[in-house]
DNA sequence: AGGTTGACGGTTG
DNA sequence: GCAACCGCCAACC
């Protein structure tokens, strides 16, 4: 069965999300870029809403200002400040420093790459 | 088929 | 720094 482009582009999406490491931070557009579909960042807002339940990091991923997205009050909003808390991200009011714990995907390379 | 809706983003005042 | 505005695009009336 033919899948659609949708399903695809979101596929890669979830791959993507699940690539966010442990202790950082990734914001939509980021997702959407490192996905191969940097003009679908509104399909990424999506794709976390319908996995929350998955085994996907929704809570990694806040807005480009480092901001968190969810609604002030909300429950879900204050889960996803503590679970950041709880792996090392500092989270300062509904911020957070991007130069430091945001997804740098060229690192991840590095890491990877044999020892010169 | 056409209008509305977002856990968004870059630009502008 | 912030808010309004516009561009974006799949999902859902």
């Amino acid at each position: 069965m033919a899948a659609s482009t949708t399903t695809v582009i979101r596929r890669r999406i979830v791959e993507t999300l699940r690539a966010v490491p442990a202790g950082t931070v990734a914001t939509y557009g980021q997702i959407a870029q490192v996905a191969g579909w940097p003009r679908h960042t509104r399909l990424v807002v999506r794709v976390l809403r319908e996995a929350a339940e998955g085994n996907v990091p929704w809570f990694r991923i806040v807005k480009s200002p480092g901001k968190i997205a969810l609604p002030k009050g909300s429950a879900s909003r204050r889960e996803q400040i503590q679970r950041l808390r709880s792996e090392g991200v500092l989270v300062n009011g509904d911020r957070i420093d991007l130069d430091r714990f945001g997804w740098r995907p060229e690192l991840d390379e590095l890491l990877f790459r044999a020892p010169d």
